[in-house]
DNA sequence: GTATACTGCTTAACAATGTTAACTAAGAGA
DNA sequence: TCTCTTAGTTAACATTGTTAAGCAGTATAC
């Protein structure tokens, strides 16, 4: 009986796990293919009957694996969140100077930006309300892109290169000026390249070194040039 | 006949003016129920059939008066670009010390930003397309918002009060830092408007004096403190 | 004064969207 | 072999922007 009893069991558990196994493939498959699609046809361009067709599915069929058209949205973007975390950190890593530390870090923010247009667009841009709950999810996470920045902030004004300050005003001003520089960019795409450059080379020291340097438009004059 | 002639054409001119003012009548009609629409229900909820039930009328009945939806929305957002353009304007007669007047211009385009949240974010954010348009119209306009600015700082690089280097440069630098402050607020609306005020206060007063201050990230060390 | 042309507006329709409910077929378990 | 579960499909609905066809009333011409 005990036999018996643990055999069918066990075979139970093997078919089990095998659709499940199966299911999760084809949930990966739709995230593939919702991916492909995105980025051919863009955010307005990607549909459910487009993605489930390219895998020879209906479109109904992707309801059974998620729960509707922003959920499925919501698990490709959580790869963007993902990435742009893990290279702010690997960018912050690789810098010990805490000044050039933020720095990088701002590089390599605009960088990843300037590298996946359209993704960064929908991430930052166009569902910003997937940011919220992302980042609420991810509070705590170390690789969270906001709290690498903010623990680069911190250790700053730790080691005292920084205007005193509050972390949270220093790493949303941050952010604002990487933010701004990577959307200006994407909004206006007959900007040639070189300007994009000089223009995120010239927003970028200017706001790091007014970072650490005098107060705010000190209107100090030179009286030998008379005014 | 002469008195003949020229009465007829008279009436002819009178009835077509009629229809032509009932024409432009109906049109700003339209446009006015288009913006309490969006205003009201947002981008997303902004429909033809929507507009067009509030004024009693149906919605093919906007084609008459527009070419599409997309146009519009254009002649909508005009009204934005054109607002944005005075305020930064009057931001700027407001001052007359170089440094000064560009504080005083980002504070109104953060400003104008924060008033119209869903408005800027459909102007520059959603429907950048309609930006290159817009600017491209009106490129020699003195009230086009970035002109307002590159004059604002052509002025302040000709004051010698900033670093020497390019207008279009600083002014895109500029640009980006305020657009990515009110956009950044725009997209997290769960921050409390005390952290957005004191962000944008560090990053605007940051990036002004560095506009002015000593070059980027000098690493410059106090041997006192030992590294 | 009556016929004609114009024109402002509506109704009908199309293709596409996200999404739900009902159905089918196939495989698992007894 | 019979039943039940379940993955997948088909059909349908409401809503979207947009075009084409029709209708009614007004201005023009004789």
């Amino acid at each position: 009986m005990e036999t018996a009893d643990s055999e069918t069991e066990s075979v139970h558990n093997a078919s089990h796990e095998r659709r499940a196994r199966e299911k999760e493939a084809l949930r990966e498959s739709i995230l593939r293919a919702a991916g492909e699609v995105f980025l051919e046809r863009g955010y307005d361009g990607l549909s459910m009957r487009q993605v489930a067709e390219r895998i020879g599915y209906t479109a109904t069929t992707i309801y059974l694996h998620f729960k509707n058209k922003d959920d499925l949205l919501f698990a490709l973007l959580n790869d963007g969140y993902a990435e742009l975390g893990r290279r702010l950190a690997a960018a912050a890593e690789a810098e010990r100077d805490p000044m050039q530390r933020l720095a990088a870090i701002g590089r390599a923010y605009v960088a990843f930006g300037l590298e996946h247009p359209s993704l960064y667009q929908v991430m930052f841009m166009r569902r910003a309300d997937f940011l919220a709950a992302r980042f609420k999810e991810s509070q705590d996470d170390h690789l969270n892109p906001f709290n690498v920045l903010a623990r680069a902030v911190a250790d700053a004004l730790q080691a005292g290169v920084l205007k005193p300050g509050d972390v949270m005003s220093y790493a949303m001003a941050m952010w604002a000026v990487v933010h701004g520089l990577v959307s200006l960019a994407l909004i206006t795409p007959e900007v040639e390249a070189g300007l994009t450059e000089r223009m995120t080379q010239v927003a970028m020291s200017a706001t790091l070194s007014g970072f650490q340097a005098a107060p705010v438009v000190p209107a100090r004059k030179r009286s030998r040039h008379g005014g």
